[in-house]
DNA sequence: ACCGTCCATGGAACCGTTACTGGAACGATG
DNA sequence: CATCGTTCCAGTAACGGTTCCATGGACGGT
C-alpha cells in the first residue's frame, strides 16, 4: 500500500495545445480561461478546467515571459554571499521579493570587480525586471558603462555610485555608527584610536573614516587616529593588528571594520595574549555570534541587515511598479560593551 | 570631460531581426554566425558582426531557452540562507554552477516544510535544468508527490530522502564524526553526554544520534546521554541548556547539535556562570569563527561546507550532462579544543 | 558539355504563450 | 424586418530566437 511508483511513464509536460485539443475549444480560449480573461462562458471555463487537471497541465513560465515581456526575475550581486551578513540582508530580499512573486536569481562576485559588470550584463541578457547590487567597487569604469546601458530598474545596497544613474539606495548610517563608538572610546580616554578597514572605494568604508574624523573633531582633541585600509578579510584584520601592535606607542583601541576583520583582528589578539579590555579596547563594526558571545563581549555598531535587505527588495517593486528612483538611510547603532575599557594612564 | 551623460536616447535593445535587415542578410545567417555555426563565409560573418557591434546586439536568452528546451538555470532551496553554514554550502554550489555558465534560482524554505514543495513546483514552471535541495523535512508526502513529477536531475543536499526517487546525494559522515567526539568525551570520563540537537525527519540529526549510541556501544559502557530534539535554533539551543543545567544529576557534557544551538548554548551557560570546561565540557557540530575564537576554543565536529556545495553542483552537472545519478559522503572530523575536559571527579 | 558534390545562404516551421481582430449567434430595439 | 449591441469564441500574428530544408552557384571529374 505504502508503496507508491513514480508516475507510470513520465510523460512530457503536456503544452496549452493539448489541453486546447483535449477540450476540444481554440488554444486562444484556453489562455483566456487561465488568465481569468471575462468573456468565458460557464461551460468553456469548465471544460478548458477538467483538461487542464485531467494533463496536469502547468504554464510555461519561459514562453509566458517572452510573450508578455516580463520574467518576474530579479538579479542580485553579492560580492560573497558565504558573509553571514550579507546572507541575513539576501534572507531579507528574498522574502520579500518571494511573497511578491518574483524569484532571485544569485550572483556572487567573490569581491571581484570584474566579475560586476559581467553579472549585470548576464543579468540584461536573462531578461530580469530588475537588479538589486551590491557592488564589489563603486568606481571602475566598465561598471559604471555596463550600469548605464541597463533598462531596468536598479537598486544599490550600502553604495554610492558616482554617476547620474536614476537607482534607489538602500543605506546604512555608518557615519552615525562610527562617530558614537570612537565618540565613546574617546570619553573613555582613548586617543590613538586604530580602524582596521577595506578599501575607499566602498562607501560605507569611507563614511566610517568619516565617522571617526567627525567624531574627533567634535571632542576637539588632536587627531591621533590611524586607518589600515585594505580588504574587509580576515587575513587584512589579522596583519593589521599584528601591525598595530608592533607600533610605538602602540594604539589603545582598535576598531574592526567587519565582521571578518573581527574574526582575524580576534585572532592576533589571542596570540599575543592581549587582554581585552585592559591592554586593548576592542570595537567591531556589525553584530555577529562572536561579538556578543566573546569573553569580554565586544561592543560593536550594529544594523538591521534583515531590513535591509526587505528594503532593497521594496524599494525595487516600487520602481518595477513605476514609482521613482529614491534612496533611504537606515540607522546604525553603537551598542557599548565590556570590550571598551578606559585608556591604560600610562598612555 | 569626466561628465558622462547616459546614452543619448535609450533605445530599447536591438533583436536580430533588426540585425539582420542591417547586414542585409537573412535572419537564419545571423543565427549561424552567432552560434559559431561552420557553414559561414568570411564575407558574412564580418557583415553579421559589424552590425551586432553597431545595434550592441545581445540575444535574448529568454527566447534561446524556449527554442533550446535548456535554460541554463538551477533551481536552489534551501531552509535559511542567512545560516552561515548555508550560505558558505551556497557559495560553494554557486561558484561551480556560473563557472559552467548556469545560474542559480535561490529559494528560502524558512525551514518551513510546505514551502519546499511550492518552491520545487515553482522551478519546475520555471524549467529549470536541475535543482539542489536542501529539504526543511525529509519526510513529509506532499514534498516526495511533488518530487515524484520532476523531470529534471535532483540533488539533495545532507538529506535522506525515503523514497525511489533517482536523485544524486551528497552528504557529510556526521555519524562518524560524532563517534568521534563522544568517544573522546568518554575517554576524558564522561558518562552524562547531552545532544541538543534538531528534528528527527533531518538525515544529519538521526545520524548524529546514531554515531553517540555507536560511540557508547563500542566503549562497552552503560548508556547514559540524552538527545533534546527539537529545532536546529538557538532558541532550542538556550532552552535545552536550561533544561539540562536543572537536572539532577546534571550532564557533564554537552554537544550542540549545530552553530544556531551553540550560539543559545553559549548564552545560556554565561548566564549561570557555568565554566567551560571546569564545570561542563562542550562540543559544537560545524566550526564557525565563535567556535574557533571562544575562551576556551570549543571543540568541533568540522566538515568542509564548500566542498558539500560544490560537490552539489558537480553531481548535478554530471546528472544534467547524461550521467547516472549516485551518492558522494563527504568526510567529517572531529577537533579536540580545550572545551572539553576531564568529567567532574566527584560526579 | 554534363553531372554530382559541396558550401553558403534564404525561407519557413517551430518553441509555448498572449493579445488583437473579426465574426457568429442572440436578444433587444426602432 | 432591418439594425444594433452584447457576449463568446476561433484564428492568427507576434515575442526572439534555432534549426531543418531547399536552392543555387562554384567547382571538379569525366
Amino acid at each position: 500500500m505504502s508503496e507508491r511508483r513514480r508516475s507510470d511513464v513520465r510523460r512530457k509536460r503536456a503544452s496549452m495545445r493539448e489541453v486546447a485539443d483535449l477540450a476540444d475549444v481554440a488554444i486562444s480560449s484556453v489562455s483566456r480561461v487561465l488568465s481569468g480573461h471575462p468573456d468565458v462562458s460557464v461551460d468553456m471555463r469548465d471544460r478548458v478546467l477538467n483538461a487542464v487537471n485531467q494533463l496536469e497541465y502547468e504554464p510555461d513560465f519561459l514562453a509566458q515571459s517572452l510573450r508578455r515581456g516580463a520574467t518576474l526575475s530579479v538579479g542580485y550581486v553579492v560580492g560573497d554571499i558565504s558573509n553571514p551578513l550579507i546572507a541575513t540582508i539576501t534572507s531579507g530580499a528574498e522574502s520579500v521579493l518571494r511573497s511578491a512573486g518574483y524569484s532571485m536569481l544569485l550572483m556572487n562576485s567573490e569581491n571581484n570587480a570584474e566579475l560586476d559588470a559581467a553579472h549585470i550584463r548576464f543579468f540584461q541578457a536573462r531578461r530580469v525586471d530588475g537588479m538589486i547590487l551590491s557592488l564589489a567597487s563603486e568606481r571602475r569604469q566598465e561598471t559604471l558603462d555596463v550600469l548605464d546601458q541597463v533598462d531596468v530598474p536598479v537598486i544599490m545596497v550600502d553604495r554610492d555610485v558616482d554617476a547620474d544613474l536614476d537607482a534607489s539606495i538602500v543605506r546604512n548610517d555608518h557615519r552615525a555608527g562610527m562617530r558614537a563608538a570612537v565618540g565613546h572610546l574617546l570619553d573613555l580616554g582613548h586617543r590613538r584610536i586604530a580602524l582596521i578597514t577595506g578599501a575607499l572605494d566602498l562607501w560605507p568604508v569611507r563614511e566610517r573614516i568619516a565617522g571617526m574624523a567627525e567624531a574627533v573633531e567634535a571632542r576637539g582633541v588632536r587627531d591621533e587616529t590611524t586607518s589600515l585600509v585594505g580588504s574587509l578579510s580576515a587575513e587584512h584584520g589579522e596583519r593589521s593588528t599584528e601591525q598595530l601592535l608592533a607600533m610605538e606607542p602602540r594604539p589603545t583601541a582598535i576598531i574592526a571594520g567587519g565582521n571578518q576583520v573581527l574574526a582575524g583582528c580576534v585572532r592576533a589578539l589571542q596570540r599575543r595574549g592581549i587582554r581585552i579590555p585592559e591592554d586593548m579596547s576592542l570595537v567591531t563594526c556589525d553584530e555577529v555570534d562572536l561579538s556578543e558571545l566573546h569573553t569580554p563581549p565586544i561592543a560593536s555598531v550594529a544594523r538591521d541587515t534583515l531590513l535591509i535587505g526587505r528594503t532593497a527588495a521594496e524599494l525595487l517593486l516600487e520602481r518595477i511598479g513605476g514609482g521613482e528612483p529614491r534612496t533611504v538611510l537606515l540607522p546604525t547603532t553603537f551598542t557599548a560593551r565590556p570590550s571598551c575599557g578606559p585608556a591604560p594612564s600610562g598612555s
